[in-house]
DNA sequence: AAAGATTGCTAAATCGTTTTAGTGACAAGC
DNA sequence: GCTTGTCACTAAAACGATTTAGCAATCTTT
C-alpha cells in the first residue's frame, strides 16, 4: 500500500524513480527478468524502489491487458447487506454459478461474486452507478433507504431484485399478503388464542408485509390485534431476549410467527427455558429462510416464500436481461408455499 | 450476450458495424445522446445495433477509464468452495470490511468481495495466477488438490490461507493435534467408553486432523480404536443418515466427536429420533464452526478454532502483506478454545 | 578486422472504454 | 459578404499494465 495521501504509484513512477523505462518495472514484477536478461543490480534497483514506493497493482488495467480478446468476460454479483443472513444468497449464488457453468465455453466466461454493502449504504457501493463492475446483478436484503435510492437511479445493466417490490425493476419475491396471511390462519386454526408476531427492529419490505398481513388477518378473524414482539435484530440471541422479556413480562402467548427463521430458532429457546412446550402450549410458524430448519427441534412449520422456485425465476431473469430475451421489468410473485412440519 | 462463437462485441465494432464513430456509441451507450447533441436517427441506429450485435461492456475497461486515478482502489476476496458452510467465511469477510473501512479515505477506496469455487478446482478460477483479480485474498476450505495446487505455485500478491498448512503461504490454523485430543479428553473424562468420530467423506486438512488426532488420543489411552462414521457430505441431513445407520446396526455410540458442526445437528436429531439423550446417553463435542451452536438444543460443547481470534489474526496478516509490513510467510497456530455448553 | 552472438535495455502497440477538444456544414443576423 | 451560432459528429488522448520487436553496445569467433 501507498505511503498514505499519495497518488496511486503506477509502474511508470517507479520507473521514472529508478532511472529505466516501465517495460523493465514490468518484467521484473512478473519475474520475466532472467528470460529477458535484464542486469541483476538493475533489478534489485526496481525491487527496492516497488517495496519503497509501496507499489500496489492497478487490477483493472491488469485485467484489460491480460484478457483474451477472443473471450467474453461476464461479471456476476450477488449484492446483499453485510448484516443479513447469507442462506438465501447463498443458494441464489450456486444457481447463478450453475447456469454460469452451463454457458461456459472456450468463448466465454464467467466470474460470479457476492459483494455486500452496509444495510442502507448500498448508495456508497463502488462501480453500481458507473457499471464498472458487474454485467449482471441480482440485489436483495436491501433495506428502504436502499430502496428509495434504486428507485431513483436506473442502474444501465441487468438487475434483478430478489424480495422487494421496486418500480422499473425485474422483482421476484413471494406474492404480497400471502405469506402473513396463511401463518395467521394456521395459528388461529390451530385454535391459538394469543398470536403473537415476532419482527426485528428494523423493518424489510418483505418483513414488514409479512408482519402486516399477519396482523390484518388475526384482526379480521378475531377482533382482536395480536401483540407485537420486537426484537432488536436478526439473530437468534435477539429473538431469545426479545421472547423472554415478553414472557417474563407475563404476557401470554400460544402461538408465534417469526417474520425470519432466526428470531424463531432464539424463540424455540426462550419457550423451551420457560417450560413451555412447542407445539402444544406454543405454537411456532417461520418463513424458510434458514438452511436448517428441519433440524430445528421440533423441526419448523414454515409458510414462505418457496426458495427453489424464486432463485430458478431470479437467475433466469437475470440471464435473460443479459441476453435481452426480456427488456421491459416485470414483477413476478410467487405464491409462499406451507411446508408443515412439527412446530404448528 | 453475444451471438455465441464470435469475439467479444466492442464499442468499435458497433461503431463500424453502424458507420459512426466510437465516441458516439459511446455516448449512447452512457445516455448522453442529449447534451452531446446526436441526430435522433442515429441514436436510433446505434441502439439497434447494440441490439443487435449483443453488446456486452467490458467492465474492466469501463473500470480502467472510470477510475479516479487520484484514488487507490484496493481489491480483496476471500476465496471459498461452494460446497463449505458460510459462517467463518462471513465473519472473515466482516472482519476484512471493518478494517477496510478503518482505512478507505479520500485517496483509498477497498472492494472486499466474497468468491467461490468448486472444492478442488481452485486452479481454474480466472485471474488467479496473473494477479488479475484482486490485489489480496484470504484462501479457505480448499481441499488436497487446490492444495497442492498453491503448494507448487507461487501467487504474487498478499494470500493468507486459513485453516490449513501450506509451504510458503502465511497461514491460520488452529494448533494441529490439539482439537482432536482435547475432545476426546472430554468424552473419555465423561466416562464414555465407546467413543465415535463422524466426519464427511471428503477430507480437508482440518477434518483429517482433527479425526485423526481424537483417535489416536482414544487409542492410547484406552487401548480401543473408536469407531469412525463416514457421512456422505457436510451437510446435517448427511449427519444424521450416517448416524441412523450406525445406532440402527446396533453398533454403540455414547459419546460423539463431529469434526464440522452441521454433522454433529444431524447427528442430533437421529441420536433424539432413536430415544436417546443428549448428553446422558451420548455425549456430543462439536468444533465452533455452526453460527449457532447455542441454540442447538442442548447447546453443543466444542473445542475447535478460536474464530474470533483466527479471523482477527488473519485480517491482520493480509492488510500486513499488503503493506509489506511482513514479507517472509509465517504459520501461525491459535490453540483451540474449549466452550462447555450442554452437550457434553 | 569483419561478422555474428550476446547482453541489457527501450519504444511503441495493445487491451476497450470514455471524454475533451475540435471540426466541418449549414443557417441566421447584420 | 462576413461574422456568429447551432448542429452533428470525429480524432485523439487517457486510464495502467504487458509484450513484442528492435536497437545499441559489448564480447566472441574466424
Amino acid at each position: 500500500m501507498a505511503r498514505s495521501d499519495q497518488r496511486p504509484v503506477t509502474v511508470h513512477m517507479i520507473a521514472e524513480h529508478v532511472g529505466v523505462s516501465a517495460s523493465a518495472v514490468s518484467t521484473v514484477l512478473s519475474d520475466r527478468h532472467e528470460e529477458r536478461r535484464l542486469a541483476p543490480a538493475t533489478v534489485e534497483k526496481i525491487r527496492k524502489a516497488v517495496r519503497d514506493l509501496g507499489y500496489v497493482p492497478n487490477v483493472a488495467a491488469r485485467r484489460l491487458r491480460a484478457q483474451d480478446p477472443e473471450v467474453h468476460h461476464i461479471e456476476l454479483g450477488i449484492l446483499t447487506s453485510f448484516e443479513a443472513p447469507l442462506f438465501l444468497v447463498s443458494r441464489v449464488l450456486r444457481q447463478v454459478q450453475r447456469m454460469a457453468d452451463a454457458r461456459t465455453g472456450p468463448g466465454r466466461n464467467f466470474s460470479v461474486s457476492i459483494a455486500m454493502f452496509h444495510a442502507g449504504r448500498l448508495r456508497e457501493m463502488a462501480g453500481l452507478l458507473d457499471a464498472s463492475r458487474f454485467n449482471g446483478v441480482v440485489i436483495t436484503n436491501t433495506l428502504p433507504d436502499d430502496d428509495t435510492f434504486l428507485a431513483a437511479t436506473t442502474l444501465p445493466y441487468a438487475v434483478v431484485v430478489l424480495g422487494r417490490r421496486l418500480p422499473n425493476y425485474c422483482c421476484v419475491l413471494d406474492t404480497p399478503g400471502e405469506s402473513g396471511r396463511r401463518a395467521a390462519e394456521i395459528l388461529l386454526g390451530r385454535g391459538c388464542r394469543r398470536p403473537v408476531v415476532l419482527t426485528p427492529a428494523l423493518l424489510t419490505q418483505s418483513t414488514v408485509d409479512r408482519a402486516d398481513a399477519f396482523c390484518a388477518t388475526v384482526r379480521s378473524q378475531t377482533g382482536a390485534e395480536p401483540a407485537r414482539i420486537v426484537a432488536a435484530g436478526f439473530t437468534p440471541t435477539n429473538g431469545a431476549e426479545a421472547l423472554r422479556t415478553h414472557l417474563g413480562a407475563g404476557r401470554g402467548c400460544d402461538g408465534l410467527y417469526a417474520v425470519t427463521d432466526g428470531l424463531a430458532l432464539g424463540a424455540y429457546q426462550a419457550i423451551k427455558h420457560a417450560g413451555r412446550k412447542i407445539p402444544q402450549d406454543v405454537a411456532v410458524v417461520g418463513v424458510g429462510d434458514h438452511e436448517q430448519v428441519d433440524f430445528f427441534d421440533p423441526p419448523l412449520t414454515c409458510v414462505g416464500p418457496s426458495n427453489e422456485t424464486i432463485v430458478e425465476l431470479i437467475v433466469t431473469q437475470l440471464f435473460d436481461l443479459m441476453n435481452r430475451r426480456r427488456v421491459k421489468p416485470v414483477e413476478t410473485f410467487v405464491p409462499p408455499s406451507l411446508v408443515m412440519r412439527a412446530s404448528a
